[in-house]
DNA sequence: TAGATTTATTACCATAGGGTAATTTTTATG
DNA sequence: CATAAAAATTACCCTATGGTAATAAATCTA
């Protein structure tokens, strides 16, 4: 929880009374391998901040493959942003892949921090905007580069994450299949 | 820009003030065809929001192809949000695909706009839930869904813009060559 | 450690989409 | 309107990636 104030307090300056705000809409906890913190068809109450361990957002498509939308990392926000912030029920899946520590935040209530504390407007327009500037990247690098470069700059953007979830989770967020992985990583080797 | 001023006008209440700071840093302005309003390697000054006709930022990649990364229509905002953001030159291109009237900021002073008018916070946040909603819809669509099936949903999406551009800029939008596009309408058409 | 389970690799063939180039169609312009 | 230019289509063959399935390797668990 710390580490969140921290880098709140790295962007913005944080009242007494907010960082108090803080403590009422959100609490540690501690989460395991494998467990779901958002359903895929249910509405979405929960935000989570990472303070440690990996998580990630995926989709399961009518043919039931997985397509990964997102991992996420020490200080990386997930959720199902697109039911969070179009009011919708979630149409992806939150799930730990490591056992993990997250901040885990009522999304009604973080919604609402705002116009309680409008400083946060600054900070969270900050976060949107990098994550924009994510979002498109990854469009352009998926328009523009090959599989293997894609998981190339993957292993460079994510180096902790190889180690901690399998292939098949690696190739649904390039947009491969596993097995095209495993033969462009082969290919690559031989050279 | 009256178009402009009503927008904002939708989300949040606009003092005589900050509507009177919009007019010192925007210009309502006529392009034509084929203008570049932002070139790739240079600085971004400028980001512009649509009042008429069409817009498309892309990048060209190593091997001179054209990745189109955004379409602009009426009410859309477009520059390249990954230098404004990351303050880096700009990677993208910024082209008119029809003759269109567009409002122009000063990227720097439409910066500068949150500390002047805080008002401005939640109408920009609310901007970016709505674009990041947008790009992860885009990424999933691109991991799920065939070539066809973007193409379609495309259309309804924008439903204007295939009487206005190229069909190889709609091709460079879904990550295919023209030639490509042109094969799986055709046999799309013939069933 | 043995066996079971999960994950990764490999092989085979199938298919979507790419590259080049020729041709047709559409659009722009003198 | 005639011609030129641009855009779209088609054909040909090629390559990257997919689907299925078998096998191998790694990991978990009793």
């Amino acid at each position: 929880m710390q580490d969140l104030i921290n880098k709140i307090k790295g962007t913005i300056s944080l009242s007494p009374e907010a960082e108090q705000y803080i403590y009422t809409i959100a609490k540690e906890k501690v989460v395991s391998k494998d467990e779901i913190l958002i359903f895929q068809g249910q509405s979405v109450t929960k935000t989570y901040y990472v303070t440690q361990g990996c998580l990630r957002s995926f989709c399961i498509d009518k043919d039931g493959k997985e397509h990964t939308l997102q991992f996420a990392i020490k200080d990386w926000w997930i959720s199902d942003f697109m039911a969070v912030y179009s009011n919708e029920r979630a149409s992806l899946t939150v799930q730990c892949i490591t056992d993990a520590t997250v901040v885990e935040f009522d999304t009604k209530k973080l919604n609402e921090i705002y116009s309680q504390f409008p400083e946060f407007e600054v900070f969270q327009r900050k976060n949107l905007e990098r994550h924009v500037v994510s979002l498109h990247k990854r469009i352009l690098n998926q328009l523009r580069m090959t599989a293997l470069e894609r998981y190339h700059l993957f292993l460079t953007q994510y180096p902790d994450i190889e180690q901690h979830t399998p292939n098949y989770h690696i190739a649904s967020y390039l947009g491969i299949t596993q097995q095209s992985l495993s033969r462009v990583r082969a290919e690559n080797a031989k050279k």
